[in-house]
RNA sequence: GCCGCAGUGGCGGAACUGGCAGACGCACAGGACUUAAAAUCCUGCGGGACUUAUACUCCCGUACCGGUUCGAUUCCGGUCUGCGGCACCA
């Protein structure tokens, strides 16, 4: 009898050898077909790692660790996302520097990790605070600012009162900061700005190319969110300026019935001497002002506004006269803050028509029908023919906006206008823990960058790491870093004291695995050329909008300067659920339902870890934790364990596993490829419980299951290999074959049905061909077949289904 | 409000392309082993009717209502609920 499995023992048997032998480090022979696999690298926080951490890797842990068995040379890297709020927070309270932080939350996080076997390459482990690594984050930055894309502005930035940090637009959530949850307001600042709407086009044609689920391209896309339209302009009646507004249906220019400005547009103060009702359009201008932009949106469910009582605007293409209006649900930073109201056929103009009684004009009508638009706005452009429209009339919406505006541009009153919702990213920082913005202000020069020669630019010591009062970076407080040279001119000059968001060492990372220790680029161009694009990236849901557009706006970038040779970075991306609490909510200390992965590696070890985290459900749905769920897939090892005592000796499969034993091959090595590693478990699962049921197993189908499992569990089944005394490692080995025709049974079994209902099943040869002959024989059939039969349907290997009447 | 995802036994979840709903696991129940318990092994396990009971047989059942089809968890139309994202984007 076998001595019971002692995962303790073994598992630090396994690790060790892994490690001594080098065995999953990626080689530099280019020759052999590359894979490369990735897992968004962690932020190293001071919590430790948490067991949503192991469900991706353990996941891309089997694709590698199959694909190395397969013949390839696999990437499968790690490293560290170091620089961030919370360590730098923890630096401050606790009066250490960040970085002694780091190496602490690294050399933890590092252990956990080992202790949980995965087949990382840890010669090329990266970490974002590394000068040697950040030296080339600034390099990118400096090649954006060379090209222009890199730029100062003075603007209203959302301005977090408790972190006293700028946030970009997309790290506000619901009004308040995705950090701290404290009130975020509007504060002008010069910051540093990066054009990503210059590359909004290719962000979104570029998703064609890749194989992304599909969510992920929807949110990528709506982030964006690039829609088609024109500029009109309207003349203002008595009046030099025209007012211009941006529409994507100027098809219905003809249902104009008035206009609306935001709250914030220019022309009222211009003409404010002539407004009648200037008081009044003041007050609602400065209570519009007063709500944040969240408060503006959450209030506004009944829409307000003023008429503007001493402006009147022209329809161009009618010469009608209709009236301004100003209200707060037309904004100032989307298109140009201001619009053309079409109560028929808008919802939010036709609610704002409805509660100030102003006219609606019906101009599209659903297949050339008029419908009711008193009882609602008619929207549908894929119905919709044009009506009461003049020169368009009887057109389709979509050639009666191409001849709209041929018309607009001809009397040159309009143009075509493609317009974003993307913002451009704001790119500053007023924070110590980041990589400092290598750019020199001098007041002659203007900003001149660092010379390429002199980086990186080092992240100075400092005495305290809060940020000033006034909101500058403590770098600020630094005299000696501060005053410098030009670079350009030789006159003092101050250094720029803003560093870099989180995001950017994120945004390129995966180039430098591929090379990590090189001194000359961020990556060798062979190294590059050889590992991109990434095979497969996976990552949590959360990082589906904004890391992933930054990096492929970097990524883009740089191909388009030579860098890289690949116009995308990810070829294959996917996206794992949240592992939730015991009780079905996010785990987390204050709900006390927070499990820790050491306490299941020490309990029952890390092949049950990692074999229940794959086996507790769909691997893009979030799923509860359940310690009786860890227990089942404990047992389940054991169970293989246990097999070594029912050994036959024979190499080759018996006849009545034979077809299981396929079957089973082509069910896993599928199932590893689409993320169903809980199918795929289940299937060895069966297979086991078929060996128990005949108390043996034979040498040839042990083995086959143990390099199945391995990518799984590696451990376990790399002892069980050698106790058994197989050749070698099973790291080494080649992954197992199937032949599909022995994954068919010969003789089948099939439903058969009367009339759709399942009455018996009946057994047949897989090749018969007089399956419903053999079908209506049967007793439990031919006793009910009491009508007239009109019809016979046999699916192979499946159902027959006899039609009576 | 809009967009996306989901809704299947006591629970987590399976089901290829429209073809026997509930694989696999958990929990539970019974049995074997044991002085005993745990562990382990074996068996059963959606609901209901008929039946002393079993077997057999029949009916219902994949959120709800309807449709297409020989046949629907799967496709179509509508409704409800939960989760995630966005917040009037003209």
């Amino acid at each position: 009898m076998a001595v019971t499995y002692n995962h303790e023992v073994v598992e630090k048997k396994w690790q060790k050898l892994w490690d001594d032998n080098k065995a999953f480090a990626a080689t530099d022979d280019y020759s052999k077909p590359k894979y490369y696999a990735l897992v968004e690298f962690p932020y190293p926080s001071g919590q430790g790692l948490h067991v949503g951490h192991p469900r991706p890797y353990t996941a891309l842990d089997i694709v590698a660790r199959k694909r190395r068995m397969q013949g390839y040379n696999v990437l499968y890297p790690m490293g560290w996302d170091a620089f961030g709020l919370p360590t730098e927070n923890y630096a401050i309270k606790n009066k250490v520097h960040p970085k002694e932080v780091t190496k602490n939350n690294v050399i933890r996080f590092k252990d956990q990790l080992h202790s949980l076997g995965y087949s990382f390459d840890w010669d090329r482990e990266v970490n974002t605070t590394d000068p040697e690594y950040y030296k080339w984050t600034q390099w990118i930055f400096l090649q954006l600012f060379k090209k222009g894309l890199a730029y100062k502005k003075e603007m209203p930035i959302n301005w977090c009162t408790s972190c006293k940090v700028g946030l970009a637009n997309e790290e506000v959530v619901n009004g308040v900061c995705e950090r701290c949850g404290s009130e975020v307001v509007r504060k002008v600042k010069s910051e540093w700005m990066l054009k990503i709407t210059e590359y909004a086009d290719k962000l979104i044609d570029g998703l064609n190319d890749v194989d992304y689920i599909e969510r992920v391209k929807v949110s990528q896309k709506n982030w964006i969110g690039r829609s088609y339209g024109a500029e009109v302009d309207f003349s203002i009646k008595d009046k030099e300026d025209k007012l211009r507004i941006y529409t994507t249906r100027c098809d219905t220019l003809f249902g104009v019935t008035y206009m609306v400005v935001s709250p914030e547009h220019p022309i009222i103060d211009k003409y404010k001497n002539e407004l009648k009702n200037f008081e009044e359009i003041d007050a609602y201008r400065e209570q519009a002002a007063k709500k944040s932009d969240f408060e503006r949106a959450e209030l506004a469910k009944e829409k307000t506004g003023v008429c503007i009582d001493g402006l009147t605007a022209i329809n161009p293409v009618n010469g009608k006269e209709i009236p301004i209006w100003i209200s707060d649900y037309v904004l100032m930073s989307y298109g140009t803050g201001a619009i053309m109201a079409v109560p028929a056929h808008d919802e939010r103009d036709w609610e704002f028509a409805k509660k100030f009684n102003l006219p609606l004009i019906q101009v599209v009508a659903k297949d050339g029908e008029e419908v009711d638009i008193n009882a609602s706005a008619f929207t549908d452009v894929a119905t919709g023919i044009l009506i009461n429209s003049d020169f368009i009339n009887g057109l389709e919406v979509k050639d009666a906006q191409a001849k709209m505006i041929s018309f607009l541009e001809e009397k040159k009153i309009g143009t075509s206008k493609t317009n974003y919702k993307l913002r451009d990213w704001v790119f500053s920082r007023q924070r110590y823990w980041g990589e400092p913005i290598p750019i020199v202000i001098c007041d002659d020069c203007g900003f001149v960058p660092v010379d390429e020669s002199e980086l990186p630019l080092m992240l100075p010591e400092v005495e305290s790491y809060m940020p000033t009062d006034n909101g500058e970076s403590p770098l600020a407080a630094i005299d000696s870093w501060v005053n410098t040279k030009c670079p350009c001119c030789g006159k003092t000059a101050k250094r720029e004291t803003d560093t870099m968001p989180q995001w950017a060492g994120s945004s390129w990372y995966f180039l430098r695995y591929t090379d990590p220790h090189n001194k000359e680029a961020l990556a060798s161009p062979e190294a590059l050329k050889y590992w991109l694009p990434i095979d497969w990236y996976n990552g949590g849901m959360e990082h589906t909008t904004l890391h992933l557009l930054y990096s492929r706006f970097w990524h883009k970038f740089l191909y388009d300067n030579g860098v890289v040779p690949t116009s995308e970075p990810y070829q294959k991306r996917t996206s794992h659920g949240m592992i939730l609490g015991e009780n079905g909510e996010k785990m987390s200390k204050s709900r006390g339902n927070v499990v820790n992965p050491d306490d299941i590696v020490n309990e029952y070890g890390a092949d049950t870890l990692r074999t229940y985290e794959m086996f507790i459900g769909a691997f893009d749905l979030s799923a509860s934790w359940s310690d009786d769920g860890v227990k089942g897939c404990r047992r389940f090892l054991d169970r293989v364990w246990k097999l070594q005592d029912m050994l036959v000796d024979d190499m080759g499969y018996s006849k009545d596993m034979e077809v299981k034993m396929h079957q089973t091959i082509k069910k896993v090595s599928s199932d590893f490829e689409v993320l169903k590693y809980n199918t795929a478990i289940a299937a060895m699962m069966a297979l086991i419980n078929d060996f128990y049921k005949r108390n043996s197993v034979t040498k040839g189908e042990f083995r086959t299951l143990l390099m199945l499992l391995n990518p799984v569990a590696p451990h376990i089944t790399e002892e069980l290999w050698q106790i058994c005394g197989y050749e070698g490692y099973i790291y080494q080995n080649k992954w197992p074959e199937f032949d599909e025709a022995k994954t068919v049974e010969s003789a089948v079994e099939i439903a058969v049905q009367i009339n759709g209902k399942t009455k018996t099943t009946i057994m047949i040869d897989k090749d018969e061909d007089k399956v419903s002959v053999i079908a209506k024989a049967k007793e439990a059939i031919s006793a009910k077949l009491t009508g007239n039969i009109v019809k016979e349907i046999y699916v192979p290997g499946r159902i027959v289904n006899i039609v009576q009447k």
